[in-house]
DNA sequence: ATCCGTCTCCACCCGTGGGTTGAGGGACGG
DNA sequence: CCGTCCCTCAACCCACGGGTGGAGACGGAT
């Protein structure tokens, strides 16, 4: 029996929740909490082992106290059950540390299977989260149009990048600290760059 | 009925997955392919609707085959299937643009579930590859333990972190440019900063 | 009333950085 | 063979950045 906590604002949404997964012989709700700060509440009293959270509720939001449980009960997993599907939602929640995100349009099945799956140590997330957390995951080596350095001024940026002097730089290549200032001069001029700090965003850009 | 290309260089793998996925009744097997090099003259050939692809195999690996796929083939989804559970792996495969990423341990109907997603436009991932991409997304404002700068520090390690100089900020800032020098030496020293580069990572790194 | 932290500002020093010009040698292709 | 590109180095200038010390004003805490 996975002993379930059900936070959400609207009434009718809580207690239909309530009712449909308590029907499940592996699940036992044992209680439900209307905002954030009740649910922090519950936590302590009722020890749940899993929370079904929703996002946009008063008083304390789904992703704050979904942060706050993080740092009290790291193992208690949350599953976030929301409307919102837009990437702010979606990143704010899983970077509390949400094991698992449905949107409202998750069948029963669906829902009883992320929480057995949060039970079990899984992320269980909707599809359309995946998708979005594929964007974020291949969106970064994408960019970077029309910059083409020669090796040694890339060599250069990158230790820029570093954080190094010119200095330090010449040390670790073997070159004078002239050859340096002239590598960053060149690459200055080719990137359109003007100061250090615009070379160390170019450069952590570039690896990213 | 799906129309399905297997691509895996060991032949058992291959033809118990398409004897085994070909009895599914909205699955029909196209074809198979046993390296990149194949899959791709076998997509041209056999005109399938969704690939089931491994990763390490000789000539063209899963990765280069399936970010050569995206580009001639935008729509064709592909669902990487393998042993591998790697980081860099899983990356470099979601980087290429597959659509699932299951591992070897999958069952039948794991397998035959992504395929129909990855046919019907969703993402199916391994349990354990949504956990390391919840990493991903979570990681990046999860550390710097200790620094607690003040309000006016942090404005202005931000404005650095834009690349701005010292004049341009003190004027962003409406306060002088000694002022600017005085909250710069004072979040170096909370920071253990040296330089401005310094900053202007320790900036990026906060804001991720 | 007092202390402490923060924000504000100033003056000084000097090292580094950004910009310039100029120049020599090695590699490659026409 | 000559031109071109890249890497290498040098001298110079001056602005900006980093470090130090000091100082006044304000607010909250004790």
């Amino acid at each position: 029996m996975i002993r379930l906590l059900i936070v959400d604002d609207q009434a009718a949404i809580r207690d239909a929740l309530a009712v449909m997964l308590d029907l499940d012989p592996d699940i036992s709700v044992v209680g439900t909490a209307s905002n954030g700060q009740e649910a922090l509440a519950a936590v302590e009293e009722l020890t749940p082992e899993v929370v079904l959270m929703d996002l946009n509720m008063p008083v304390m939001g789904g992703a704050e106290a979904t942060g706050t449980l993080r740092e009290s009960h790291p193992d208690l997993p949350v599953v976030v059950l929301t409307t919102f599907d837009d990437d702010d939602s979606i990143l704010a929640a899983l970077r509390a540390g949400a094991r698992g995100y449905l949107t409202k349009d998750a069948d029963r099945g669906t829902i009883i299977q992320a929480v057995r799956g949060a039970h079990a140590g899984n992320a269980i997330l909707d599809p359309a989260v995946q998708l979005r957390l594929l964007d974020l995951a291949s969106r970064k080596p994408v960019e970077q149009p029309g910059i083409d350095l020669t090796a040694r001024e890339r060599e250069v940026l990158d230790l820029i990048g570093e954080g190094l002097r010119n200095g330090e730089i010449a040390r670790r290549l073997f070159i004078s600290e002239a050859t340096v200032k002239t590598h960053i001069n060149n690459l200055f001029a080719k990137a359109d760059l003007h100061s250090r700090a615009d070379a160390v965003r170019l450069a952590l850009a570039l690896r990213g």
